[in-house]
DNA sequence: CTCGTTGCAAACACTTTGCACTAAT
DNA sequence: ATTAGTGCAAAGTGTTTGCAACGAG
């Protein structure tokens, strides 16, 4: 199997408990966070870990495949563990992030394809708009 | 007839000769510029303009609706005067930023809209590839 | 003349880097 | 024992802000 130790071994990187635990924070929340908020998340566990910590590994990650990065329109980046490309959207009200999985973009992608006349190796689609509970608490303009 | 000097005087702004030379710079190119580029493009024309002109005024016309803000995955945002909200593509060898105007994403963005409990009110969509130019010159890896 | 704007420099926020100490192999 | 990684602080980027001098209305 091609655990984060075997994958992380491999290609000569150490594994230190750091980085799999930022990894475990990663991989088991939906809330695509930014390095900040698993730096925070991770506080209470690893009270000495530095944000520069966080940073330098979720790069490893990213080179590994583990790990995509987002550009949401905030001023930080956040982070999937899901590294499949698939849509998100991020709520104007509460700053949430969500995935768009139900949706199928192949089409889509494939009309673009079709059209340019550039070679197309990725893509990233972000929505925006108002959670279920901001859309009843009103934090939207109508 | 909307122009940007009406515009701008409607909301109480004042019509200086730089808030027009940036919108100009922005209206008569397709490169999408970040606000470095701008300021550059000014250079000869405007000495003594400051990055902090550039900025401050890009925010005022993103304010009237003039202009767009695009996140293409880079460190800094770059600007669009095509406020229609298309997608655009990024060239992984030389960073050029291209529309793709040609493609229609109403349905793309109905099924999203349909399948969301979001309520939805804007989308970006980005892709990434090679350009024509890149292609031939062999900057990319098949 | 008045009040918003410019341009400079300083402040900011996020991310990256340098380096001595520490820990994985 | 070796060599890479951690954690701290400092440096880097792009962007924003404060403020005195300036210019549009």
């Amino acid at each position: 199997m091609d655990s984060i130790t075997t994958l992380l071994r491999n290609r000569g990187f150490k594994v230190t408990p750091q980085r799999l635990a930022i990894y475990k924070v990663l991989v088991n929340t939906r809330s695509h966070p930014s390095a900040e908020m698993i730096f925070n998340d991770l506080q209470p566990v690893y009270p000495t870990m530095s944000l520069a910590t966080v940073y330098k590994t979720i790069e490893i990650l990213q080179e590994l495949g583990l790990v995509q990065r987002l550009n949401v329109g905030e001023d930080s980046f956040r982070y999937d563990a899901i590294v499949d490309t698939h849509p998100h959207i991020r709520c104007l009200g509460c700053g949430r992030v969500d995935d768009l999985e139900e949706v199928d973009s192949q089409e889509f992608v494939k009309s673009i394809d079709e059209t340019t006349s550039y070679k197309i190796t990725g893509q990233q689609f972000y929505f925006f708009g108002y959670c279920p509970v901001c859309q009843k608490q009103k934090k939207h303009q109508n």
